[in-house]
DNA sequence: AACCTTTTTGCGACTCAATTGCATCTACGA
DNA sequence: TCGTAGATGCAATTGAGTCGCAAAAAGGTT
């Protein structure tokens, strides 16, 4: 919880100019946001916390949640609500953020951890799921998710 | 693919009277269904087949489904495109199959793996996550999901 | 600064898996 | 055979996410 929505907006507005692309109020305002948690937010998360500092549809929501997505400064992740979840890459504010790639960021390998008391869900960056595992003949992986369920600290 | 429904029927009753619980019509068509599949079946897959030999609600399909999963004879698998797939547990037909369970079945701990071209989605028996991951200090481990992305044996 | 072209945004309608409420039915023990 | 807890059918509903299109920027150019 590191609450600070609008100190992160100078960061957000130079992560985006850093893309290349077009630098438009909801981006910097998902962005923001997203920079403010240290956890994983839904569409609805990013959309309340937004909501109270501008007047943004919630399909500009999705759409820039799902930029971001593209061009590899947030990843996103299943739920077991059937609900997404967004996060920022590991280093999104430092690099340049490379351009758009098919699906999660390359450097995208860690794990997530779920609580089963409070719902938060964590990137576990340390945890690298270094997994040397067998697949049956033929199997060829082209990604790994590693998804830890369980009680985070504040709720143990 | 052992398309073999009706031969599982004797299977899927004598597994259903196992539980103690209640054997009807519906469950029984939905866990042979289940036993026919080598790979993991979304709630319309099921009812597709299912349909073919019997005329029974999908919402019912739905509630079979999760009744399957609370008895531990089958568990869910969440997929990228927000449908829920199922999948009988390893030893579903032999054990018979504990209480109910609040989430997963308890020995559910091996991966899945899906197509990324034929999207269908499998377990791998074989493959025990031995993760030994290190937690952020306070971090309690309830349960592991492993899900592996890439092309499977037909496909590549 | 006015202009042009390309994106992006807002809005309404829509999709679709899954859920809920409730009346009716049924499996199975007594 | 009966009684009843539990299961089913059906219609309505929920809710995340998507689509199409017209209006509104962003940012480069003159
Ligand atoms: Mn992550
Ligand atoms: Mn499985
Ligand atoms: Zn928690
Ligand atoms: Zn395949």
């Amino acid at each position: 919880m590191k609450l600070a929505y609008l100190a992160k907006i100078p960061q957000a507005q130079a992560a985006l100019r850093a893309t290349g692309e077009r630098v438009t109020e909801p981006r910097v305002a998902v962005l923001a946001t997203l920079l403010s948690s240290d956890h994983a937010m839904s569409h609805l998360d990013v959309a309340a916390m937004v909501a109270k500092h501008h007047t943004i549809d919630r399909v500009t929501v999705y759409r820039v949640l799902d930029w971001l997505v593209g061009v590899s400064i947030a990843h996103r992740i299943a739920g077991d609500d059937r609900v997404w979840r967004f996060m920022l890459n590991p280093q999104a504010s430092a690099q340049g953020a490379g351009k758009k790639t098919a699906h999660h960021a390359p450097s995208h390998a860690h794990a997530h951890f779920t609580c089963n008391t409070c719902g938060q869900t964590f990137c576990l960056d340390k945890v690298q799921p270094k997994m040397n595992v067998k697949l049956p003949t033929g199997f060829r992986t082209t990604e790994v998710d590693l998804k830890i369920r369980g009680l985070c600290a504040e709720c143990k």
